[in-house]
RNA sequence: GCUGCGGUAGCUCAGUGGUAGAGCGCGUCAUUGGUAAUGACGAGGUCGGGAGUUCAAUUCUCCCUCGCAGCACCA
């Protein structure tokens, strides 16, 4: 039999018989190594610790203590515990997937009846009896047809049709752990008493279409979280726990911003202190605006269909619209209108009044456009996703040359924005050409390449989502993470000639001809409602100064103080400071305790000392020392607090 | 939109086939206090909406609506 040779990490080489598994190998160096291994890395590659080994390599065993793989193995092979456990539990489940994924895994089931939260426990407790059985975990390849039979024999057709979606006639691998046997790629562990029985949990069961197609059968989804021991487990709790403190629903009602109703679903009634955090970012993002070269332009909510078959949104938009019928009930003639889902074809009507040269692009026009969608249901989730909404929307019309540079200002100019609005971590994802699209594959490889050098020329890395871009062009999207790890995209920037060209859109160019431009559609925010979700999670409710919409209470220890607290109001006021008065009757303790709740950052004390020598007591959120300071010195000092970064 | 779960006082929640309870908040009074809850008293709810079953429904059933988790969607 061949030679191989197998080099370890320490660099040190052994030579074995090819077709060896780590398992041999792990037992050759040592009798508790092998009983420790979960599985191997051969050449880059998660190994089990079964299969066979056939050529030179580099090989290192994994044990528990490497998180990444035993990570991997234990919640893979939780995978298909629960999915055992489910079916010894009622045998009639069938069973479809169960990937890993972050924090965890999930499994598909088929089942007529509803698992409840009372059966999570149930099959947790089946679930530990199977790991405390220390089954084997036993893998062999079979042939497909072979397979297909199996599945087909034993009544579990999600598996048959998994099995024909696998494309060639490779021959398919097959998983025990014990009796029970699963379609698997692996790796696995080596006995399910390897997996820590008291470091997972079942989270939720939740609804998941199969195959991910909303035209196919609604399959119950179970949810599980798992770590390598009990800490993680337990930290993990402790992190969802803490995120759930962040949530800005629950933080927009504690610091009174907005709040939603029944009768209006998905828009938001702001409230005085949330409307500030709007405005004032509305401020900011038009001052930044200008600086950056756009024009500002504002145009109607309530627009007549012509205009969306013209665009046409009215095909295939119109589930999500918002129609608006007026009728000759009260009015002349019977119209049909949509209020907008979008301001591009607005803005192409801004663009094609008066003839455009070549010498006016790139073109910026921005506007703080207020969109309605009627979106799903099943997909309103706070102010993240509304039905009503104000973009910071922009157009750039422009042409194909000017597209690669006119992105990298955009980026540069959002990366800005993000940074100074307290963000570190976003990422940029580049989605490319769908399957159904319309324009040349030269032009589609020019535009993705022009907007990942872009990317490139501004310093930034970007991940490809293959297929994800719009019909008529590819897109960046800028996204940034909700507390509990979700993500959402704000900013985005999309390259498009259909709506210039469908719209009529020309500029004349160099050579005396009309020539249709491209339009960079972008939004750096997204939309308000969604931004300022986002910036109030990421902060924890404790924005940053100047947006915070309390900026400073004064509150008085004693009666006496009341006059000097007057006055220190209306000088912090006049500053341009956001300051209030409490002289309530109430303790200090009360009042510090209600004002660091209610998130404002700075508390300024006044009792008898304070006015005896004008100064105030200077205490701020997260902190629980204090200061004692000058009053002309806390009014200079909360002035520039106050002051929007682009105006330092 | 789909699957599952839920909607009781301003908020967080308990509860019941015989028209409801707590804590916080709110109001009144007393208290003038040094940095995360002063005390006493009081007010406040057609139990999400509609229909049905019942002598009787907040409680059981159905429909609608809104919300939550996930899926699908997200120009």
């Amino acid at each position: 039999m061949a030679q191989i040779s197998l080099t370890f990490p320490d660099g040190n080489a052994r030579q074995y018989d090819a077709g060896v598994t780590p398992a041999a190998v792990a037992a050759d160096i040592s009798s508790s190594l092998a009983k420790k291994a979960i599985s191997a890395t051969v050449d880059g590659a998660h190994w089990d610790m079964q299969w066979p080994i056939d050529a030179d390599a580099q090989i290192a065993i994994n044990t528990m203590k490497d998180e990444e793989p035993a990570l991997e193995l234990v919640r893979h092979d939780l995978a298909h515990i629960m999915a055992r456990a489910v079916q010894e539990l009622w045998p009639d489940v069938q069973v479809t997937i169960g990937p890993v994924i972050k924090d965890g895994w999930y499994y598909d089931f088929d089942r007529k009846e509803s698992f409840t939260p009372e059966d999570l426990a149930t099959i947790e407790k089946k679930m530990k009896e199977i790991i405390n059985k220390r089954e084997p975990v036993r893998t062999e390849i079979w042939e497909r047809e072979k397979a297909i039979q199996f599945y087909k024999d034993k009544g579990e057709p999600y598996k048959v049709e998994l099995i024909e979606a696998i494309p060639g006639d490779e021959p398919l691998r097959m998983y025990w752990h014990g009796d029970w046997q699963d379609l698997c790629r692996g790796p696995h562990l080596q006995h399910t008493g390897q997996v820590p029985a008291d470091a997972f949990k079942l989270m939720s069961i939740a609804g998941a279409y199969w195959r991910g197609d909303s035209d196919r059968a609604m399959l119950q989804r179970i949810y599980g979280t798992a770590f390598t021991n009990k800490e993680g487990l337990k930290e993990h709790m402790h992190r969802l726990e803490e995120a759930a403190k962040r949530d800005h629903r629950k933080l927009g009602r504690e610091m009174d911003l907005y709040h939603m109703q029944e009768e209006a679903p998905g828009q938001v009634f702001w409230h005085p202190n949330g409307w500030t955090i709007y405005t004032e970012l509305q401020d900011y993002m038009r001052r930044r605006q200008r600086a950056g070269g756009y024009v500002e332009v504002n145009t109607p909510q309530v627009v007549n269909r012509k205009l969306w078959e013209a665009s046409g949104h009215w095909e295939s938009y119109q589930e999500n619209m918002f129609i608006v019928e007026v009728d000759e009930e009260h009015a002349r003639e019977k119209t049909i209108n949509a209020l907008k889902p979008m301001n591009c074809p607005c803005h192409v009507q801004v663009f094609n009044q008066g003839l455009k040269s070549y010498r006016e692009l790139p073109l910026r026009m921005a506007e703080f456009g207020s969109c309605n969608r009627y979106e799903p249901s099943g997909a309103l989730h706070g102010i993240m996703r509304v039905r009503g909404f104000t973009q910071d929307d922009g157009h750039i019309f422009c042409t194909e040359d000017q597209i690669e540079d006119e992105t990298k200002i955009f980026i540069e100019f959002l990366s800005e924005i993000y940074a100074e609005l307290g963000f570190t971590n976003w990422a940029i994802k580049l989605s490319t050409r769908p399957e159904k699209r319309i324009g040349s594959d030269e032009v589609w490889d020019k535009l993705e390449t022009a907007l990942g050098n872009a990317c490139k020329a501004a310093g930034y890395d970007y991940d490809i989502q293959e297929g994800e871009g719009a019909f008529y062009g590819p897109k960046l999207e800028f996204v940034l993470t909700d507390a509990i790890g979700r993500d959402w995209q704000c900013g985005t920037l999309q390259v498009d000639s259909n709506i210039p060209e469908r719209l009529d859109a020309t500029y004349v160019g160099q050579d005396g001809s009309k020539h249709t431009p491209f339009m960079l559609h972008r939004a750096t925010l997204g939309s308000f409602e969604r931004f300022i979700g986002i910036l109030i999670e990421e902060h924890a409710g404790k924005l940053p100064f100047w947006l915070a919409p309390r900026q400073v209470v004064v509150a008085t220890i004693v009666s006496d103080g009341d006059d000097y607290a007057h006055e220190v109001v209306t000088a912090l006021k006049a500053a341009g400071v956001r300051a209030e008065l409490d002289i309530r009757n109430e303790k200090i303790n009360y009042k510090v305790r209600e004002h660091s709740l209610g998130k404002v950052p700075v508390i300024l004390a006044i009792g008898a000392r304070e006015v005896e020598e004008r100064t105030v007591s200077v205490r701020r959120l997260g902190e629980n020392r204090t200061a004692v300071t000058s009053l002309d010195e806390i009014v200079s000092e909360m002035k520039i607090a106050a002051t929007p970064p682009d105006q330092l």
